[in-house]
DNA sequence: CTATCCCTCCCCCGTACGGGGGAGGCGATT
DNA sequence: AATCGCCTCCCCCGTACGGGGGAGGGATAG
């Protein structure tokens, strides 16, 4: 059996160079690249078409996980994505795992954890590691990300009631103002995403994530 | 160490005498009770407090996601979860994960891998198995589940480029149709999904899933 | 101090939207 | 043959909505 390839993806260089000397001293493990981008990676792959890609979330650029989605989009065959992340800030697990990664791997994970990763994801599995998952699940709510950072705090708020179907008079009711006054923020609004009438911006709102379905909870 | 108490829901008794078989004849795993449903699932973990259930998600009454969510909240200390499915018919994936399910687990797995998912989880990590989950999530997407079921076909279409912030006109075009009739179609929706205006509709296709956000996918 | 931004509220105006009717054609079911 | 649901199109009407202006107050930054 021929050995696991393995793309570090992570624009820190000290990251990669840990990665792959842990991953280097295994005999069935060989790393045939390093990227510093979402870009790269994407480039990496095509070039090398490694069996495991290990991608940061946090990069410059291309994230990993618009990363994710255009490297198994555009790389045949694709490779087997592990994404890597740091500790606190991270509510991309599910997105992670939804644009089609194998596995998620916190860093904090020790040295086995990891080549047992890489295995596990070449021999066609997918994981979870390891029980912060669900706590990170519970944080992923508090996900401001998106074109609607923009928006200043009135506005957030006037969308978020836009997007439960309010109508003006009634988001007016809600937060105590004139209907006028809502008007004019819901014209910003419109205005800052683009959107020609309420119903695109609620739009807006779901597709940028600033506002999420009840069943992705 | 003390051996790793199971508690085992599924509605067929004989899928449970398997597992119990399986996880039995482990000496450092003990199967300490079983449910045929969700109800019986939460009370026997009140009984016994088992360190790891295991629960089908197709169960009369309960069904293992509500169950797991219902656990979790009602159960203390919590047990881990461990969702377990058969092979085709499962969207649950990732709502049972998010429910707070430590684990998922395919049937067609094999006794290796559950006792195996057993023990991880038991260990406070978290677990998927195996591979299929891309494919499932990937299949998670055709779900015309919901309220949005009573729509006619042309309904669909029409609310379907409602949520893509069409106004009447740009689908009458798009449908080659008056504007008239337009305005027909959309007051069905209306009325079927029982919302006020587009707005309302378009919130209700999102929720109920019959458009989803492009970064879900 | 001034500029800038945000929040608040006001005016007018045009229109797309939604409610409430009706009506004809068409296919499937009964 | 009759019925029903769906699709198509038409009328009128009221209004919430959105565009385009302006204006004052408060906070922050320069």
């Amino acid at each position: 059996m021929t050995a696991i390839r393995v793309l570090i993806a992570d624009d820190e260089a000290l990251v990669r160079s840990g990665l792959r000397a842990i991953l280097g001293a295994e005999p069935d493990i060989e790393v045939v690249g390093e990227a510093a981008d979402g870009a790269e990676a994407l480039s990496a792959c095509r070039a090398q078409h490694p069996d495991v890609l290990l991608m940061d979330v946090r990069m410059p650029g291309l994230d990993g996980i618009a990363a994710t989605r255009r490297i198994l989009d555009a790389v045949s065959p694709p490779p087997r994505i592990v994404v890597v992340t740091t500790f606190e800030n991270d509510d991309y697990v599910y997105e992670a795992l939804r644009s089609g990664a194998a596995g998620f791997l916190l860093k904090r994970a020790g040295a086995e954890q990891l080549v047992q990763a890489v295995r596990t994801v070449a021999a066609g599995d997918s994981l979870l590691f390891p029980a912060a998952v669900r706590d990170l699940a519970a944080r992923q709510r508090n996900r401001p990300t998106g074109p609607a950072a923009a928006l200043t705090e009135r506005e957030g708020e006037v969308l978020r009631l836009m997007a439960r179907g309010c109508s003006n008079a009634e988001i007016a009711a809600q937060l105590v103002l004139g209907a006028e006054t809502i008007k004019t923020h819901v014209g910003s609004i419109l205005a800052k995403l683009g959107a020609r009438d309420r119903t695109q911006a609620v739009i807006a709102a779901y597709e940028s994530g600033f506002v999420a379905p009840g069943w992705t909870s």
